[in-house]
DNA sequence: ATATAATTTATACAAGCGTTCTAAATTATA
DNA sequence: TATAATTTAGAACGCTTGTATAAATTATAT
């Protein structure tokens, strides 16, 4: 853990604005309060790292999107080491503990309580993030789970993996606050929260499928064999429609 | 459904708002923009009905409150009289399907995305509403869940329903921005998204818990039998910490 | 030591914010 | 038809917002 004095400007800017973000949302926050937090006197280094508040907000963005990838990416190697992922299990442990926040460098964690903010407020940013940037690895593991759960109708397991991904980012902020409040509790201390955020996520994607619904699903799933170029942008659209 | 055109001034802006707040937030859209999309010339109608932009927040989360709470109550009476709630699903079912916002004045549905917008812009104000109002239905729902689901450890328990709860209001505000942006997705179309809503619902707090994990939760649950006093503000602290 | 670059400061600006006050217009009530 | 109540319009206020610029300071390198 490292002490806020130690960091340079521009860093200290950086975790200043991303926990002031994390906890009253990117809108609400001003530059005059990042600057402040960050203990300069005024605008100007801000300004002069990140030329504006837009360029801050995706400047924190990339980076997370960066240790997200890089978190992911040595989580999957691991899976594969053990003989390839064989269970929904496996990849939603990978996608909820890697990168491994614990062990940074803000003991705050707020990950995912900006992006939390930044789907509700700038949801063209994120999208044009997740399109242009090298974001493949979410989606690999994406396409791990849609194999593990071939035997659900694609709309099911498509709708589903769009909850499940809502449910990480909000679950994984509701406990982020926690954390970052430094208040004890007992809930969340008496059982692993994260372990928690797997089961759960896990019953998620496993759950049974209603019988009477799964009928009309599969029928309907046979007309249409959608191309997988459109496949993708596709599966943005629908879990960030604009 | 009710055009814009036929509602007096009031709900007019109400609508409005809650549909602008509901897209980007309520930090993000000024009162100008609220008072010019409801066809008004300037702010003076608005102040004159709300008093503030604040006082137009609280009487549309007021709103939202109360008929979530009155069509919670319909669905637990309609339950009671086929028996009583006997499973999980049972609830989660209520949860979901009350109130119908299909059929609502309102096409585009908004009530997940302004309060998901509130509770990370303004979480002091809901957590106030949650404990003054009268919004017992909601806990005593997730009392019936906590008995069906005894088996399980308090804390980790305690955890799912703070993950559930965060679930259902994102993942049904992924449906609605769907809904709200007016255009046709195969995914959203080709299975009842509600009804997987539920199925996914159902799994996360019908999912086992960790074995290994487990052992230590049993062990560290005999400790402590927290007073029921506490337990409500506890809850609250732990869903939502300050 | 001195010249050059990098960084931080102080100050200012225009635009937009939420809000307020007053008066006019409209509608309801008697 | 007169009076009151309600609803809209207009204009302006004080304040904060994000951003720009030039001067002062500090670091770096020759």
């Amino acid at each position: 853990m490292v002490g806020m004095d130690d960091l340079d400007t521009k860093s200290r800017i950086k975790m200043c604005a991303r926990r002031l973000f994390a906890e009253r949302g990117v809108e609400a926050v001003t530059v005059r309060e990042i600057v402040a937090a960050s203990g300069a006197k005024n605008g100007g280094s801000l300004n002069y790292y990140f030329k504006s508040k837009e360029g801050l907000i995706s400047e924190l963005l990339a980076d997370i999107f960066r240790d997200s990838s890089d978190g992911w990416l040595e989580g999957l190697s691991d899976l594969h080491r053990a003989g390839g992922p064989t269970s929904v299990r496996e990849i939603v442990t990978v996608l909820v503990r890697y990168p491994d926040e614990s062990k940074m460098e803000d003991p705050s964690p707020t990950a995912s309580r900006f992006l939390n903010s930044l789907l509700s407020t700038r949801r063209k940013m994120v999208r044009d993030f997740l399109e242009t940037m090298n974001f493949s690895v979410f989606g690999q593991m994406l396409r791990y789970i849609r194999e593990l759960k071939s035997d659900l109708p694609h709309p099911v397991i498509e709708q589903r993996l769009i909850y499940f991904s809502w449910y990480i980012i909000s679950a994984k902020a509701a406990y982020e606050s926690y954390v970052a409040s430094g208040k004890k509790n007992p809930v969340w201390e008496g059982f692993d929260p994260l372990q928690n955020l797997i089961d759960g996520g896990t019953g998620l994607l496993e759950a049974p499928c209603s019988a009477n619904e799964l009928k009309l699903a599969k029928a309907s799933d046979k007309t249409k064999k959608a191309g997988k170029a459109l496949a993708r942008t596709r599966a943005l659209d629908a879990a960030f429609p604009s």
